[in-house]
DNA sequence: TTGACAGTTCGACAATTGTAGTGTAAGGTC
DNA sequence: GACCTTACACTACAATTGTCGAACTGTCAA
């Protein structure tokens, strides 16, 4: 069969908190709670345990792995981007949708107001996908 | 402004369970939380005072209304499919991809293997849009 | 009037989530 | 060796969520 044979994991829903940190992670990994909570002052103003004790849950839940080097605990990501927004997708498919992808996909061609240029960029996904999928 | 002016109410993020019975309200409003509850009762077993409970805590967050006739609870629902749906969409683009609506879609178009003629409608979709707007 | 019902209100409880303080162990610095 | 800085482990706690049971209250028919 042609198909790739794709996220077996359930990918285990993540909360808004999770995704900023696990954010973070993808791009740092492996990396400890301290890169991280730097990575976020910015943005979120968390303390250190805050962020910490966040990234232990995430370890409990299978989102995160750590590895510990003496008194250094090392984070990677459990899962892969794509696993995490396939996940995503398929929860707001089914909560909202039905589902359905094509009535999803109408709603955001409708509602959305593409411009010219998306419009455009869009089609060309499109014809790129046509062609491989023929 | 050619614009409309769409969802004004950050429109409350629901979790799943909300988005269930959402979705039957949606269907029979304005309805009591009896009916909400039968209409479930293939899908999720839950006892009435489960339903009842989550209707009045969705009533707090402004998720529906009621309106009291007797002892009668009718509820109805405080946004519609669209502004929920719209929400939803919204986190999803923020929490998993950066806030920009092309990579989702050259997400979805790479990943989900559309079919031929989900492709097919998607095109026209495109086409039909993209009349509108010049 | 008295049930039988349908519907209601209240309170409860465990699990999860968001957020953080505190005390402690490890490692580098003079 | 005495210290300081880091990063850690542990504990805490309020709010939210998922789930109900129990007890109470209108209604309507026998």
């Amino acid at each position: 069969m042609g198909k790739k044979s794709k996220s077996k994991k359930p990918s285990t829903a993540m909360t808004d908190v999770e995704w900023v940190i696990m954010n973070v992670v993808w791009e740092h990994e492996p990396c400890a709670a301290g890169t991280v909570q730097e990575a976020l002052a910015e943005t979120h103003a968390w303390a250190y345990s805050t962020v910490k004790t966040t990234m232990d849950r995430m370890v409990t839940k299978g989102l995160l792995t750590r590895k510990s080097i003496r008194n250094l605990n090392l984070f990677s990501a459990a899962i892969t981007p794509d696993n995490a927004k396939r996940g995503e997708l398929k929860r707001l498919l089914s909560r909202a949708f039905d589902g359905a992808l094509t009535p999803m996909l109408q709603f955001i061609v409708d509602e959305e107001e593409l411009s010219a240029e998306e419009i455009q960029q869009l089609r060309k996904m499109i014809n790129r996908a046509d062609r491989k999928s023929e």
